[in-house]
DNA sequence: CATGAATGAGCATTCATTCAT
DNA sequence: GATGAATGAATGCTCATTCAT
């Protein structure tokens, strides 16, 4: 028999770790009913028990998914979006670049969160995790200019709205972001804020110096 | 056997309509997945074996399904967008509000598409409805000013995306739209016209009169 | 491929019947835990669906065993105990009699019915059986003569183990009830009411004429 | 690792005593197949491997169990029972309190003799002590009066088996033997040797004065 | 010696799919 | 043409058992 991958005794945050992230690819590629739990050990190279062991049952397992990826997308967004003194333009467009370089070291993640769980047990998590999203974008512009929530609540749905279509563009369409051969995350992050930005300033009656926002920090 | 519902003979189309709309109405309550072909069959009121017959396996199925309503989707926006003669923004919000209408009678369809279908083996299928519709909001710009594709593609991806993600909100949040007492699908589609107009006119250096359209044809 | 057997369509009350026995024979050698679904389709001859679709989940299957056997136990015994008029020693041999011819047809429900379900989640069932057979016999007792409940109870309980423990007996060991070549069911009920009958006789003070109805209906 | 209960070296027998222990309760109260070696283990307050080095296997974990309470069960039984020279039923309702009695300090062993063992591949196992008890039964009436084998084997099972039946009824229903204020163990013994002991007599011929033995050592 | 970590094997259950009537 | 009856193939999950430390 060919030495097989001995039965090595792993931390069990090693291994933690080792089956989510197995999880993840398996759930982002086949979706939650189409991933089975025979398939997410085998991708982590250890039995089923052991993903059991750690991960918990099928549902469990998909929901601490989510909630890691969740996080790590929400911490990035927010580390970039940077303090509330700033430009709210500034600001969104920081964290869209934060967004867009994101997925392109979480792409399983954002696939299971925004295409797997919205659908199914899940759908509450997944809404709860947008809608926070959602918020902070509408905080982010009722709080730096006077906008009322009443008018940064349906914006801040678009301008998400728009982010994630341009982030299934990009990651389905090779060519999505790269007219340039500036780094497309930031192409596609600077085109959406031109796009949006002069929206919010009629929105706000020009409160904001737009292009001045848009054109700086290029 | 005592003569029941008689088991009328029906025309090989009305079976295959009925059928759908039973596999439309479970797709969408239960997912790709959770729904059963005895669910389905339940549904239209036939044996399963018809169900076959008339509608193919279950992957024939759910596609089947997934084109009639991308097919109705697309004709009533199509519809709405009328003649290249016209300008622009006037013919995006037309084709707009014809967009979150048609969500208010086609509400199953819309989460099928949109939900259960962006995942697993017809991810393609939803795919390719998805660009023929970013095709035809491009060509629509590209074609009326004289914006060049690569600027108009891009464009095209952000507001689709802004308008399937105010579509989300709408379905999802039913005080969506209802700040006054207007249609809500108006709302929303004069919303987004009024967010990404004036980005449209600034990347085309100011060929078209926003404001004029933008507070044209209320 | 050798012919296999067809798959036959059978009527449903057939094949339901078809699975109950195969599961009882299933139960009764496996116990409920060791039995699995597998083996009793198997022992059906049929495929594992078929068994649910007929005979429920596991737990439904054993308590619709549990059910038929009970159901055809007692109603064996209760026609043979006959009218209330009778002398209760004698409606008690007639009863045993019968209890006992019917475990030599019934083999297989008597384990299951008191081997393998005194445990579990059906303990309550058998349990039910099991009093209401002690209270007919305490009826018959209570009811026949002037003894009272109190009394009558107890009494009953001692010849219904004693009664099982003769079953046991007899069917574990080939060799019980055959010292003459009389039926070994009627030779071990009589031997029952020869140890028991005395006794009743003694506790009622001499209210029956016990060596009578010993002797009577040879 | 910071050293907790520092997991004292224990002799061999007092481990295999506390796993023992551990065992008879699981076993009691889950049966066999529903008891796990973790709960076992759990139980025992030690570790799994543990559970193995001095139980052995699950089937010889519960083969020890049932050896062990059933060896203690014979020796109270047959400590009580006396010695050959006296009246067999004095004998026989001592052994009978005795039985009881241990009961009532031996309930877990007795369940799980009686109700989880008699199946599966422990059958053999309890069909052996049953015999052996039911052995002892019958050569105290052989010895002591000059019955047959024939005739006293029978009985012996009809006494053991009333007096199983009673100990359910015990362990079962909380008012069972509790008409007087009298020890329920004794009142249960007596009422059995009441309604057997006439039988034994008249089986015998009259050989034993019935009366006098019953009425006796009250 | 004692254990936490790991696994092979099995089980109840469901479902898409197809014959026989 | 339409159906009730039947099945092959998975799937989620658990458990007795054993290494590596």
């Amino acid at each position: 028999m060919t030495s097989e991958t001995p039965r090595r005794r792993l931390a069990p945050e090693v291994r933690r770790r080792q089956v989510l992230d197995a999880a993840l690819a398996v759930f982002s590629e086949e979706g939650f009913h189409g991933a089975s739990m025979d398939a997410v050990a085998a991708r982590a190279g250890v039995s089923k028990p052991l993903v059991y062991a750690h991960g918990g049952s099928k549902d469990e397992l998909f929901a601490a998914c989510l909630r890691r990826e969740a996080e790590r997308l929400l911490r990035s967004v927010q580390a970039a979006a940077g303090e509330p003194g700033e430009a709210p333009l500034v600001r969104l467009r920081r964290a869209l670049r934060a967004f867009f370089h994101a997925l392109t070291t979480q792409r399983a993640g954002w696939t299971v969160l925004y295409r797997q769980a919205s659908t199914g047990p899940f759908a509450g998590e997944v809404d709860a995790l947008r809608r926070r999203i959602v918020e902070q974008a509408a905080d982010l512009m009722a709080g730096g200019l006077g906008v009322p929530r009443a008018v940064a609540l349906p914006y801040a749905h678009t301008v998400v709205g728009a982010a994630e279509g341009l982030a299934d563009w990009w990651l389905t369409d090779p060519d999505a972001g790269r007219a340039t051969d500036a780094e497309p995350a930031d192409v596609l992050a600077d085109m959406l804020v031109t796009v949006v930005g002069p929206g919010l300033d009629a929105l706000t009656g020009g409160a904001i110096g737009v292009s001045a926002a848009v054109s700086d920090e290029r």
